[in-house]
DNA sequence: TCCTAGTACTGTATGACGTACACTATTTAT
DNA sequence: ATAAATAGTGTACGTCATACAGTACTAGGA
């Protein structure tokens, strides 16, 4: 793939794994299964790109996380917190918004609408 | 508004605009009517963000200009180059693709589909 | 006639995040 | 015994939207 095309694109990533990530944290999961969750949904993300993600959505106080150790295997789970709840919604109806916008300025001399 | 989540909103931003911007270009644009037009289509951007950016597609040859004075007002023209329709249609593509994923995954536990 | 807003552009620095990379550790499968 | 999978921590870099400073001229209103 064109370098510039995978640069941009990964621009267009920023800010989206964020509420990707968020709206599978209702209920809580620990990393390595969001990897595999979110991969079934379509959305790729390698756990160098998520384990930095949760550790900045934690300090942004947008999840909370504990420590389950029953398991042989210790797995850190992370949920959405209050704050987390409110601000993942504020965002996704901007996404929304904003997104359904776009979409009309790029089908615009395209025939297809591709959302339909 | 939370300052996080303009934040947040603003990295959702990044790529998006220069789809946006890209997507006006097959026919040839100067700057300041690049912000009434994108603004008329709901695409809010700033000269100050929009200059830059225009630089920059221009460096990265996604974009040719050239000077129209024939005006009082000297205007600096922008076209997509040839390459640059290639990106674009990438571009498009892939949001298109990956866009839908993400509203599949955003749609998820909430009744309505906004894109209906 | 003067002043402000609008029109039109250039240049630069900053903050934030996806990503790559290095690293650790244990369990499971071959 | 070894490699892959499972599970996590930490750090540095490249990129771009944004803010800010600045320049310049025209048009409109007082």
């Amino acid at each position: 793939m064109d370098p510039l095309i995978h640069s941009l694109l990964t621009e267009i990533r920023r800010g989206n794994l964020t509420l990707a990530v968020l709206s599978q944290l209702r209920s809580p999961q620990y990393g390595y299964s969001l990897v595999q969750l979110l991969k079934e949904l379509g959305v790729v993300i390698e756990q160098s790109t998520l384990y930095p993600l949760l550790r900045r959505l934690e300090k942004q106080k947008l999840v909370t996380s504990f420590w389950d150790k029953s398991d042989k295997r210790p797995r850190k789970y992370y949920q959405l917190s209050g704050y987390g709840e409110e601000v993942f919604h504020q965002l996704r109806k901007e996404w929304m918004k904003n997104t359904k916008k776009l979409y009309g300025v790029l089908s615009e001399g395209e025939g297809e609408h591709e959302f339909d």
